[in-house]
DNA sequence: TTGTACGCGTTATCAA
DNA sequence: TTGATAACGCGTACAA
């Protein structure tokens, strides 16, 4: 049972109502009283509650954070960067998971609601379009990071992947590849499509013919298994070079390289997209596209507190550049 | 503004009370107007606030985690299974990063006190017996977890580090070396000990006499460049294998020696602790001792429930297993 | 300078 | 079966 204003009041032999300003600094409470109860505070360890403060503010100064899962070396420097420009100005953060499931998702956007969290960030949301009509109903800004939508509430935070991807893809033709496969998985619908388009960009761009068997598209959790999984169907394509839609893909395609004695970047070069953290771990070093990871949270978070504070603001796409490493190699 | 049950009792014409009372399908209000309340509360979009409801249970459902950076692959997986069973328990979970830092490890703690968190989860914390005196005001169960401290609402969660490290050091050992140096990082002060401990403890039994200038104790946050950092004293001393106290300081140290054509396993055998994600993605792939990471939140959060539905609750330490990979072999 | 009374949204007690 | 009232902890308009 924690210890309340009035409890304090009792002691002091004071209203609460003084207890309350005092705390506070109001400054029509003489100094001595404050200074007498500020102490008084301290000494019966005396911590104020948010909870009512809330109620009565109809704020919490809390946000809601929905990741599909914690455990993804992407969404974890997305989370950091949001929470620590969070605390800095007085917020909490909840942080849910929504384990790529739509119904979850759903479930932990609701609970936030309950909670009245006074905004929510989503990163890499799978409800899609879904969103734009059942959450303008709660009536609270709504970040998407990665995934653009409209509504009257929702904005958005996102890499510019179509530019991310054609630099990449641009970047192989530049070595002298022309047999250039495409790796995405269809988990995340948006960003695969978005890439994907940036791989056609590049490839019109350069008068090269897509083909559509040099373009494989998975549809499993588990990245690094699909990379794998798909090496013998690309190299029966003859392909020279592939990107990948992600680098846990790329990374699995590498590993599964490695296995089969085929030599990265020398039989086929292979760039990835994300620039996580395994990429420069991994021999050879993965050509990747770096994403400001820790910015979008920042930035997610900076909007939302602006638009809590009455601003205005406007949505952001952010450049993404191309890192070269050791996995992508000219044509021999 | 949202909808409250004042506003659905005025629309129905009845009491506030009475909405309550059929939104949660007391038996005493009859089937008729339950219906009628709950259809028009669904018409009318009401959802539940769960600040109003905590401040009367004087209980919030939620759990404050604190973590020293979320950016970590180790506390990754750790939240992620902490989060899942909380809410499938019905709580939510407020996520706080301390940076190592104990000012703003204490800083997150307090918030969370003033949000009237049910009880508070730390991992790896630096503020160590500071706890001990200072949480127990707050009087709510606080686990613990890779980090021991004694007092009344104190409970902890741990890997068997000295068992670990002795583990692995044996392995080393079986395999005929015997200059096996030691390559901590203060900044995790206790886990650095223990493991130390462990490493100590496999030499002895082993009749192996330790040597101070095997023993390398560095003081940075960045365990990578540590590892590199360490790599020529350490060969100075002609040792032949090594183990590191963190994955992340193996890995520094396995890129150094091929940056500088040092052949790993058969120039020196690495051994890490942790095992995490990038441990079988760099090359040679590391041998290592497995921390069961989800499990560790997993449980942490089981024993806060259990807590919390007035259970008892023991402390535990988990076993942690050696992974043999690529990175040590026999000692040529 | 301080105190009284009310309300934030909800549930529980008691009465009708 | 339903309603009036009080209470959770706090802040604020108004009164003293």
């Amino acid at each position: 049972m924690s210890i309340t204003i009035k409890d304090i009041a009792k002691v002091a032999g004071v209203s609460h109502t003084t207890v309350s300003r005092a705390l506070k600094n109001h400054p029509s409470i003489s100094a001595e009283t404050t200074a007498r109860i500020q102490h008084l505070a301290r000494e019966m360890g005396y911590t104020p509650n948010i909870v009512a403060q809330s109620l009565l503010n109809r704020r919490t100064n809390t946000i809601g954070m929905v990741v599909t899962t914690i455990a993804d070396p992407f969404m974890t420097m997305v989370v950091d960067g949001a929470e620590s420009v969070a605390r800095q100005a007085g917020y909490s953060l909840f942080l849910g998971a929504s384990h790529n499931n739509p119904r979850d998702e759903l479930d932990v956007v609701k609970t936030f609601h309950q909670r009245r969290v006074d905004a929510i960030i989503v990163t890499s949301s799978r409800v899609g379009s879904l969103y734009a009509t059942e959450l303008e109903k709660i009536e609270i800004p709504i970040v998407l990071i990665n995934d653009q939508q409209d509504g009257k509430y929702l904005y958005s935070v996102a890499v510019d992947d179509i530019h991310g991807a054609q630099t990449a893809v641009e970047h192989l033709i530049s070595l002298g590849h022309r047999r250039i496969a495409y790796l995405g998985n269809t988990v995340r619908p948006e960003a695969n499509r978005r890439r994907r388009e940036g791989y056609l960009a590049a490839l019109k761009k350069a008068g090269i013919s897509p083909e559509t068997n040099l373009i494989f598209d998975g549809v499993t959790g588990d990245d690094v298994a699909l990379g794998a999984q798909i090496l013998d169907d690309l190299r029966a394509q003859s392909a020279t070079a592939v990107f990948c839609c992600t680098d846990m893909l790329a990374v699995g395609m590498l590993l599964s390289c490695r296995e089969r004695g085929i030599a990265v970047p020398e039989q086929l070069s292979i760039a990835g997209f994300d620039d996580i953290d395994i990429a420069h771990f991994v021999s050879p070093q993965l050509t990747t596209i770096h994403q400001p990871r820790r910015q979008l949270g920042q930035l997610a978070m900076q909007m939302v507190l602006d638009l809590l504070n009455g601003k205005s603001a406007n949505n952001q796409i952010l450049p993404c550049e191309l890192v070269v490493r050791e996995s992508t190699a000219k044509l021999s």
